[in-house]
This record gives structure tokens, sequence and C-alpha cells, in this order.
DNA sequence: TATAATACATAGTATTGCTAGGTGTCAAGA
DNA sequence: TCTTGACACCTAGCAATACTATGTATTATA
């Protein structure tokens, strides 16, 4: 997989792995990998400053939780977040079609 | 549609576009709009250093063309642009599919 | 005759994901 | 006990790339 592949696509998938569940960022490279068939196996210097970049946006919101001597950090989607990624899901569609409607032709 | 979110998958449309016919770079502007159903509108300044990447790179071949007294350039796929193509193909559907795992989960 | 469309080109910019390096906790095995 | 690995976070700097803005020139159209 290219390092350009995901290039404006990173968003979209924090958001949609925050979808129905709050996680950590250790967690959701996790999700990501799994669900992604192996696909995705994002390296921590990308999505920490993601996660970051999507809090600040107000997309994200966050807290620290020590229930294990470990801390982490859970986000978890704001509002805001939740329409940005009603949006994104949209774009994605309308992306892909169009992308199959060059490839596939 | 956002700037970032074709990164990484122009190179794609450009090799796909030329995947049946040869054509210069005004004209893949225009297959890419009409065949994506006006989601793609590339500026000039991304068609043409593409297209000059892609060349440099082995995987396009062009010419100057001048039948008309306008002057254009006309690319076409080179051998290692038509294997190059079919690799993007793959990428693009193992990405499109590990995407819609995420987003459709 | 002036404007728009056609057709090419490039310098500079902004964004973004990745590399590399750092800190610290916890569990398991030598 | 010590070391290794997994867990969990962070950031500075890098590389790649699509876009903005601008320029040149030809042809068709109003």
């Amino acid at each position: 997989m290219n390092a350009e592949t995901l290039k404006g696509h990173l968003d979209l998938l924090l958001l949609a792995a925050l979808a129905d569940r709050s996680a950590h960022g250790y967690a959701i490279v996790e999700i990501l990998r799994v669900d992604s068939g192996g696909t995705f196996d994002l390296p921590e210097g990308t999505i920490y400053p993601a996660l970051h970049r999507l809090e600040h946006a107000g997309l994200l919101g966050s807290y620290w939780s020590a229930e294990t001597g470990r801390r982490r950090r859970v986000y978890q989607l704001t509002a805001k977040g939740q329409q940005a990624l009603a949006q994104r899901q949209q774009e994605w569609q309308q992306f892909s079609r169009a992308v199959n409607a060059i490839v596939g032709a």
C-alpha cells in the first residue's frame, strides 16, 4: 500500500472507527488493522497527530482514562464529528463511484 | 471534493484514462470530467506536472502533434505503464474494499 | 475586435502521512 | 532480577503531491 494512497481519507477512517464506540489511539490502530483485514496498519506517528488534529477541529472529544496504571486518552465523536462523518461518507461514495467509472470503463 | 482526497490516486486515473486510447493533456481533463460525471474537474496545474512525472517514470510516452496549428503533446501508455496500471487497479480494489469495511461496518 | 475556449508550462504553497526518536507502564520468560 | 516485548503516548522533521497563480500562444466566436 502506497504511502500517499491514504492521504485525504484518514479522517474518514478515524471518524468511522469511532462511530459506534469510543476508543483510545492504540486501540484505534488495532481496530483499523483488524477490520480492514490487515490493509491498514498505521504507524503511531500517523495516528496521534491525526487524532489531535480532529480534536482541535472539534470533531472529537477526549478524556484521560486511568483504569489501569497505563494512561490512555480515550476519544469519542462530538456532534460536529458525527455530521462530519456523514459528509465524509457521502464524499467517499461519490469519490469511489467516480474512480470506478474511470477505471472500470 | 476536498483537495487531498485525490492524492495518491491521480496516477491511477491518468493511466486508466489512457488505457484504451492516447490523448493530450487538455483532452484527458475532459475525459476525466465527463466519465466521472463531473466529480473530477482537474486544474491544469494538476494534470501537466503529473503527466510529466509519469513520463519521467517511464509509464507514459509522448509526442508532439501538429495536426492543427495548435500544439498538443499526446500521451500514451508504455508497456511499463500498462503493468503499473494493472497494479494500481489491484491496489485500488484493495484500498476501496478496506475503506468500505471500515465505513460500512 | 475582443472574448472565450483550447493547450501548454512552471514556481511556489499547503496539507498530510510517515520516519525516527523519545518517555513510561506492565507482563512474561530467562 | 533482568531483559524483552507489548502496550500507550508524544513530537520534530521529512517527503510527496495536488493546487493556486501566473504566463504564453493559437483558434473560434460574438
